[in-house]
DNA sequence: AGAATAGTTTAAAATCATTCTAAATTAATT
DNA sequence: AATTAATTTAGAATGATTTTAAACTATTCT
């Protein structure tokens, strides 16, 4: 396969979905597919993996020239979240972030900036993890490695 | 040993700490100890571990009949964990919670009621973590372990 | 298609944990 | 005891998120 091919495959990876796709996750999603959730569908799904905050989408939306308020951003996300479209990763202070990258992985929190960057799930391994008291289910399991920046 | 002694020697472990102690211990951590830091201190050192609020900590020295500004606590807690007497658990939403159990260790939360419980260390094994980029320094590694109850 | 309905979006207000402010108090030092 | 510096405090401010209730829109029904 010539590199040429393998840029190609790789821009279809990542190639905005048409929003007759995102309609159909959404519709399967059980989620009726409004202006604002195709809109933010497109932002997110078939692109590459994100870790968002309303906040961020919503400044993001802005710059794209859209309106749309905070709230149905908030509305939005938590929704797809429900529905298993997203994950929310609980580890950054003060605000709700969530990421498009489905599989179980962990990650790397630069306590600095807040930025979030995903662990390879494959190479970690967590083990010993005691059984939980009985009438009890876990629901996730995340690890949280906080690094900073050396200041030299 | 008899078990009697065994009981005498646990009863000490979890002892309050006399002031007198606690003074000691905020002058070596470089912190003057006022009536409300001692107070705290009492509350917090050489008992059984604890995860803690301010919010929660504010009720329960209301209710030993002291009064105390949230605002007071708050500080309190924070240059309590800046002076290494405390950890900060970064997995619960919407608060800061703060841990008097010093050595490693991971956590089970309760997605429900927010409540932490430490998990044994020394039974958990995690591998396989990637190394950091350049410039970078691990700060902590947090496990948390989401669990629920199961509703029948 | 048009009307009925149920779900969604919205701006603005409310919430709530936490932080800030500036004045009053207290601990340490002289 | 007087001075200085740190601490406490009440109350205001902050900021992310949620709520409210009215306007809007997608879907269903006829």
């Amino acid at each position: 396969m010539s590199t040429q091919n393998l840029e190609i495959m790789m821009n279809q990876v990542d190639a905005k979905l048409s929003d007759v796709h995102i309609i159909q996750i959404l519709k399967d999603a059980g989620l009726r597919p409004t202006r604002q959730r195709i809109f933010i569908g497109g932002l997110l799904f078939g692109q590459e993996h994100r870790h968002v905050s309303a906040d961020i989408l919503h400044i993001q939306i802005s710059t794209l020239g859209q309106k749309m308020a905070l709230a149905t951003i908030y509305n939005c996300l938590h929704q797809f979240h429900k529905a298993g479209l997203l994950k929310q990763v609980n580890a950054v202070k003060d605000v709700i972030m969530f990421d498009t990258n489905l599989d179980y992985h962990h990650h790397f929190l630069n306590v600095d900036t807040g930025e979030l960057t995903d662990i390879d799930e494959s190479t970690v391994s967590i083990g010993g993890v005691p059984s939980l008291p009985d009438g009890f289910e876990a629901e996730s399991m995340e690890l949280i490695i906080r690094v900073k920046q050396l200041n030299n």
